[in-house]
DNA sequence: GTAAGGTCGCTACACTATAACAAAATCGCC
DNA sequence: GGCGATTTTGTTATAGTGTAGCGACCTTAC
């Protein structure tokens, strides 16, 4: 188990009991969790990082079911109101909410070389944005913060963006 | 002239003082800003909001110059590249940099209701990102933060994003 | 059962961005 | 000024991302 397991209960690493816990949710607000909808949950869990709209779409059909992408972004927008899924804007993807019964402001860590995306909720982060939202009389409704770089483990490897996140060669 | 002249150096409000500044900056560092560039920079600067790329290139065609998309993507790419302008990852589009000349990691306040965008350079937000990255042992080479909300100026004439920004109604 | 509202399928389309290669302009050097 | 190397731009084609409009179907409420 890494260092950076970074939430005690990641969702997105046990994709059975993300379900599960959604299935609850659900059957709990009566909100209808179509099988459509639980399938593409599903398909982004599995993913285990984030996932783009088209690539959801050929997951889709690979299980037999054919489906236009409207079907899937109409999903997407269900979950993302729902709160079960977040998208990222700097990579055209989305991924699962690791706490999505907490409602939370979310930071995410967006690694340039391996893709990987690790999502955070750091409350100083949170406070400084409305701090400084609130100085400028500026209402948030969603405060979007996408921290492009390279992650630790990237970075024990000697990676940079730059070098297009190959290993840095010293010579 | 409105109370929420947030800037003292505000070069888009200006689009003939950057665009001299940015011809002298260009002119000392011997990079090149060909005819082109300029151009687009001055097309982003009198937009005096955010713009499409493909708006750009309407505005190219307009005065006679025919052109493709890439050119305009090129361009955007050098101008970002040399800090004179900033992309917005969640409208998909690009605005001139208020502070060009000093580097700095930029937040943008994004009304829902007007299309005006605010880019402000808050040092506690920059520095609560830099921690927060920090204890994730993960290195930053990019923070982006786009802030949804309402501007105050919306906020004034009670309008919110839930009702497709008209007007609240109290009934 | 029937009407209403929500969900999904289907077709087509709009918008955003890039690839690959050729032509032209610019720069550095002699 | 000629000339090769480099950078910039043009040209054509294509990839990737997201929506509109309408009708069928399914569920729920009465
Ligand atoms: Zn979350
Ligand atoms: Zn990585
Ligand atoms: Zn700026
Ligand atoms: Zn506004």
């Amino acid at each position: 188990m890494s260092v950076f397991a970074h939430h005690t209960h990641d969702f997105a690493a046990n994709p059975d009991a993300a379900l599960q816990a959604a299935d609850a949710h659900f059957q709990k607000t009566g909100v209808r969790f179509t099988p459509l909808r639980r399938r593409v949950f599903e398909i982004i869990l599995r993913a285990g990082k984030p996932i783009g709209a088209y690539d959801i779409l050929e997951r889709l059909r690979d299980h037999g079911k054919i489906a236009a992408p409207i079907s899937v972004y109409r999903v997407l927008d269900f979950l993302i109101e729902q709160r079960f899924v977040h998208r990222l804007a700097t990579i055209n993807a989305y991924m699962a909410c690791v706490t999505p019964e907490d409602p939370h402001a979310a930071q995410f860590l967006i690694c340039q070389c391996c893709g990987s995306v690790t999502e955070i909720s750091d409350p100083i982060i949170d406070k400084a944005i409305a701090e400084g939202a609130k100085t400028a009389h500026f209402q948030v409704s969603y405060p979007l913060v996408e921290i492009m770089g390279v992650c630790a483990d990237c970075v024990r490897e000697g990676k940079t963006p730059a070098s297009g996140c190959a290993p840095d060669h010293d010579d």
